[in-house]
DNA sequence: AATATATTTGAATATAATTCAAAAATGAGT
DNA sequence: ACTCATTTTTGAATTATATTCAAATATATT
């Protein structure tokens, strides 16, 4: 067997699990299940990973790859300023986890543990061996590019003047990723008193963006009504 | 036993899940230990809670009872202007999921739910029995009332001209609670370039909240009243 | 006190994750 | 083509826990 076909193994084992875990989530999905799935017996699936969140690891990278790609790609297009760039990436980002609903929880999932692993007092409740593990710590890169790539499209904005030249890109661009985390979380209809007031994400969308670039824009944008532009300069 | 010791009994079991909860996640909680620690057998947690499940929505419930709280109380604040108490709001609500970690989380994993639960096509991915189960039901009402007293800030803040009038209060209102929701899933130390951490909550916060402020601000507000000092642009 | 009802227990059951000893396949050297 | 070593694969055994349940105990009611 050679490593072609390793990977073979590891791939058909991962396509599973994605389509598993997609279906009924990670807790209802057996790993009997994946391993039937991948036509392999159910021992083997712990040749290729190490356990079942080792496997939720796999899955979460790549979904985070996917997630890169989409950042890389919106800054290597060429004519658009910084502003336009990040409304691109919104878009997009949107998109992307909105056709990948388990890869968005994946995604969510991760910053989670980020979340935990950042503090020292709440790292230990992780487990040693996902730590440890090649997917972790790849993943942790591939944020920290997805990071340098939106700061830099920050930096940009504020370089050509489509974004307030006060904001500080590093601040600026996690809060906007934070909107984004926070806005997939609560996407979804919302009622609001039984009456039909309702806040769908098809029409909170463009609001949410608008609202965004609002907070953003720079001097080369056609000013704001109702706002005295300019008064921290 | 009375009605009182049932509610000491329940109120015992809640308190040792909260406190396991707390220490190591919802995963490594042992129902025997939960059990232990509230001093009964193992069997009668099943008695005051269908399973490990509905006793995560109880304590969920306990969490959203106090964010409930903080919104109503910053609500009935007297003279301020509608962005002030949205200021305020932010304030304190990050001050109540910073105290408390594992509310947090909870509250965090709700929305996740309710995300599932706003779409047919993945409400049935959650148990039914947590689904029919009083702590969610009261969950839904609890964060339908959260969203009531947001819009209602904004509306006021339309009124008193503290907030743009074009603004649409539900719209405003859940991108205000999505930024929070993505802010705290961020926060902690971000590195950035392996340099020194660079983002830190700390020093995130205050541009986090002025950013917002910039995004609402109406035609009253020339200055920013209730901004924490010290900030970085 | 007798009976009914509610609470409590802990051993039994069920469900999955994980391990592991043995089997099968592969490959390298002869 | 035949060792023998290494790698891959299997599925039965083990382990860890959530959950159930029949029996025991406590409490309330008459």
């Amino acid at each position: 067997m050679g490593a072609q076909e390793r990977t073979q193994r590891e791939k058909a084992i991962l396509e599973s699990a994605i389509k598993l875990f997609n279906e009924k989530g990670y807790h209802a999905t057996k790993m009997d299940e994946v391993a039937k799935g991948a036509k392999i017996s159910k021992g083997l699936t712990y040749f290729y990973f190490k356990n079942k969140e080792d496997l939720y690891m796999a899955v979460t990278r790549k979904a985070f790859e996917g997630l890169k790609d989409v950042f890389r790609d919106v800054f290597r297009t060429k004519n658009k300023n910084g502003l336009q760039m990040l409304v691109d990436l919104v878009q997009k980002y949107l998109d992307y986890s909105q056709e990948n609903r388990m890869y968005y929880q994946a995604i969510l999932n991760f910053m989670g543990m980020l979340n935990l692993y950042n503090n020292h007092e709440l790292r230990k409740s992780i487990d040693p061996l996902i730590l440890e593990s090649e997917h972790f710590q790849k993943l942790l890169d591939i944020h920290h590019d997805c990071g340098k790539f939106g700061i830099q499209m920050v930096s940009l904005g504020i370089k050509d003047g489509s974004i307030r030249p006060e904001l500080q890109p590093e601040i600026t661009f996690y809060t906007i990723w934070s909107m984004l985390i926070g806005y997939e979380r609560l996407s979804g209809p919302v009622n609001y008193e039984n009456k039909e007031i309702k806040i769908h994400i098809d029409n909170w969308k463009p609001g949410f963006i608008r609202l965004m670039q609002d907070m953003l824009k720079g001097s080369i944008q056609a000013s704001r009504p109702n706002v005295v532009q300019g008064s921290l300069f």
